[in-house]
DNA sequence: CTTGACTCCGTATCATGGTACGGCGTTCAA
DNA sequence: TTGAACGCCGTACCATGATACGGAGTCAAG
């Protein structure tokens, strides 16, 4: 059959049946209602959509846990909306800093680039380093990957 | 003294001592020389920016070792620099990439906002989902936090 | 010249985000 | 109808990026 079992799932998503797993556990993406009677678990077409995402923000730099009031904000329309729309806010604040900050690492990149014939030695020195002083780095963020 | 010790370093850039060390151990900044006979090492004024901008880039979803060939980036002007341009071009469709991909989270965040009123329930769904589906998900990235 | 804050270094421990494994049950296509 | 491929679940293990700890040495203000 056609049934989107964990494995194709986890195909049609890119990543593998345990990350899919992981995600379940840590309430990433809902865990489908297994047929009455034991048997296998059968995904709904949006799953593969859900994991793509949480992949994609993964690599702009949100965590798992950011991940999820990401996705916690496009549900129930029955809610009061005042908080979901609070929450959207305070996201978006955090999306355009991030984009402001890239367009930073870009213009030094490209400065980087003007600088450097194709051949020869550099002309010029890099502002990498200037790019970024916007001088409010977070302290104690907890460990691991609060950032990336 | 006013000398950059490595918990004034650490003050300044918003981090702990033990990650100054860390980040000296992991060969993104230099361990400074210490004055002969022992004592405490005193480290360069940039140590401060840069390791302000480590902590910037993990936000924007750079692995340390990403953020390691970044700094490499500004290196010697006597090298030669067709290596340096190509490896900054690659950054900067890496760069550009997150910039498109945080521009459509912006979008189906405005969208969400726009769609819920400051009263009552929402009038329209959250298109948070589709606003990523460039679709080329890479498998595979190793473990930890390739992607942040 | 003492005292208290700071540094040094090695080693241990932690949280996050997976990845692997093994024993067993379920499917379904030949 | 059977067997190879897949799914289930629990538990163990892994890499990254820190963070903590302890004992000994160093600095500088008072």
């Amino acid at each position: 059959m056609n049934n989107l079992t964990i494995g194709r799932v986890a195909r049609n998503a890119g990543v593998g049946v345990e990350t899919v797993r992981f995600y379940e556990r840590t309430r990433l993406i809902d865990q489908p209602p297994k047929p009455r009677g034991g048997g296998y678990r059968i995904y709904a077409e949006d799953a593969v959509a859900r994991i793509r995402f949480i992949r994609q923000a993964q690599e702009l730099g949100f965590s798992l846990g950011e991940i999820g009031e990401l996705l916690s904000l496009q549900a129930d329309p029955r809610a009061e909306c005042e908080d979901v729309r609070a929450r959207a806010e305070n996201k978006l604040g955090e999306v355009e800093r991030k984009i402001t900050q890239l367009s930073a690492i870009r213009s030094a990149l490209n400065e980087l680039i003007a600088a450097c014939p194709r051949q020869g030695p550099a002309t010029g020195r890099c502002s990498i380093l200037q790019a970024l002083k916007s001088g409010d780095v977070k302290k104690k963020t907890g460990p691991g990957k609060p950032l990336p």
